[in-house]
DNA sequence: CGTGAGCTAC
């Protein structure tokens, strides 16, 4: 038997990492420890990249405390990106914090560790901290901030990234970040500047240019670049084709929607699976054919989920269908038991047809499970700084003149024809959300805010933890045709791009 | 001889 050393173990190992076959590149570490073995540096950031399972990570890891390998920067950067795969960012920062120097990698993984989990703040922290110590970023560490102010809709912290990323203008998966990042907050002139100067781009670059274009408001645009990228010779995948029916749903154009959704698969060899029936759903229901719509659902080859039924909960809301809304939502109850907006809209559906042992029932689970409905919570961005506003809190230093402009603003409205909504049956709002502090839900205070701090050519960016409720969304559209701004509000689950008196999601969300 | 980190979705 040929003598096997180290290296040749940590070949193999590696090259069965390479090629995703996991399982096989940890059975070798096993049978290499079994010979007497010992691995290297190379055959832990080799097998840590195989490691699939959290269990079989942690024994890893402290085998590699054992044997003193953990002071090495691969492998440390292979653990800190394996723990945050598994979303336990704790450990992944205690491997961090125990290194006293550490290199690029390592700043690298961290920052995408924060980034991926959609922990944008920290992630910018981490990057000041290696600024503060000296590294220059790189493409990885670029892309990562660039989600990190994506997900945080900061659009000036985004800007000034895109400085750095000059540095590396014909780097693809940066200039994607950046596109994203442009679109996500909100400027489609920053989004189109780059896109048409890419040198090379690939299905990634346009299938986030279309779905950029359709979430802020311009459908038909996205369409006609869905032209233009097949007009290229560019093939569509999975997700372009997700972009290209929202784009139809938000453009109203029913036709072309169940078109692409019948031919997907002839054309392009996609199957259609849940986030195009979810367009479609969507579409159907903007259109207020919601019998289509469940009749789409019960046929689709996937099972339907949450997000599934809760576009549909939507359509009911629009269109004021009771008793689909209550089926709907029921559904939502069974597959996201947690989801307190759509317990509280049950009940208030409940209520308004006097059905009472309903809602007491309603209120009941909610109390058993824990659930109550977390405070509404805006965010904008001035000056490089994010003020935060939360319904009930006064805790903004300028509360008090925010307030006073609010209310200017309010009796301007109401001169020219504002009457706050106060129909709430369909909406998820709890009876304190619904009277004297409907004045001061959260947007209204930090777009009040906004008016008062940024010069009228920028747009405000609003980012909100709760859906907005009925009574905001027609405020904030006749507020931007009165003032002749830009005002986008990106809830949870879409955005809302007000311009002219009219909102991007067509007054359905 | 053999190692790490970044992009699009209802």
């Amino acid at each position: 038997m040929p003598d096997r050393n180290v290296v040749s173990w940590t070949t193999l190992i590696s090259a069965y990492a390479n090629k995703g076959m996991n399982d096989r590149a940890l059975e070798f570490l096993i049978l290499m420890l079994r010979e007497g073995v010992c691995p290297n540096m190379y055959t832990y950031s080799s097998v840590l990249r195989a490691c699939a399972d959290l269990g079989v990570l942690r024994q890893l890891h402290s085998g590699i405390i054992k044997v003193g390998m953990e002071c090495d920067d691969f492998v440390r950067s292979a653990l800190i990106d394996n723990y945050s795969k598994w979303g336990e960012l704790q450990d992944a920062l205690d491997v961090f914090n125990e290194m006293v120097t550490k290199d690029l990698g390592v700043w690298n993984s961290i920052i995408g560790g924060f980034a991926q989990n959609s922990n944008g703040d920290e992630a910018l922290e981490m990057y000041k901290c290696m600024k503060r110590a000296g590294f220059a970023p790189d493409q990885a560490t670029l892309t990562s901030v660039l989600r990190a102010s994506t997900a945080l809709a900061l659009l000036e912290v985004g800007r000034q990234v895109h400085v750095h990323v000059l540095k590396f203008d014909r780097d693809l998966i940066l200039n994607n970040a950046l596109l994203d990042m442009y679109c996500k907050c909100g400027s489609l002139e920053g989004a189109n500047s780059v896109f048409s100067r890419m040198v090379e781009r690939d299905v990634i670059s346009w299938s986030t240019m279309i779905a950029g274009l359709a979430q802020n408001g311009c459908s038909l645009e996205a369409m006609r670049l869905f032209e233009q990228m097949k007009h290229s010779g560019m093939e569509p995948n999975y997700i372009t084709m997700v972009g290209v029916l929202f784009a139809c749903s938000h453009a109203g154009l029913v036709e072309d929607g169940l078109h692409y959704l019948q031919s997907m698969k002839r054309s392009f060899g996609i199957d259609p699976g849940r986030e195009h029936y979810g367009c479609m759903v969507d579409l159907l229901g903007r259109a207020g054919k919601l019998d289509e719509a469940v009749k789409l659902i019960n046929k689709m080859e996937c099972e339907p989920d949450a997000v599934t039924w809760r576009t549909l909960l939507s359509a009911c809301r629009v269109h004021r269908n009771s008793d689909l809304a209550i089926y709907a939502a029921k559904q939502v109850v069974k597959l996201d038991p947690d989801d307190a907006g759509t317990y509280i809209l049950l009940s208030n559906i409940y209520a308004n047809n006097q059905r009472w042992e309903e809602v007491t029932e309603i209120r009941r689970s909610m109390r058993v499970r824990g659930i109550t409905k977390e405070p509404g919570c805006s965010w904008i961005e001035v000056n490089k700084k994010i003020h935060a506003f939360i319904l009930g809190d006064d805790s903004h230093p300028q509360v008090d003149e925010i307030k006073r402009y609010l209310n200017q603003i309010v009796q301007r409205l109401m001169s020219i024809g504002y009457v706050p909504d106060t129909n709430f049956v369909l909406q998820d709002l709890e009876d304190e959300q619904r009277e004297a502090s409907l004045q001061y839900h959260s947007e209204k205070l930090a777009i009040a805010y906004g008016i008062m701090s940024l010069p009228r050519e920028k747009t405000i960016m609003i980012r909100k933890n709760l859906r907005i409720c009925g009574d905001c969304h027609t405020f904030t559209k006749l507020l931007a045709k009165m003032e002749q701004r830009i005002i986008v509000i990106r809830d949870p689950v879409r955005y809302h791009h007000f311009r002219d008196g009219a909102c991007s999601c067509g007054d359905f969300w």
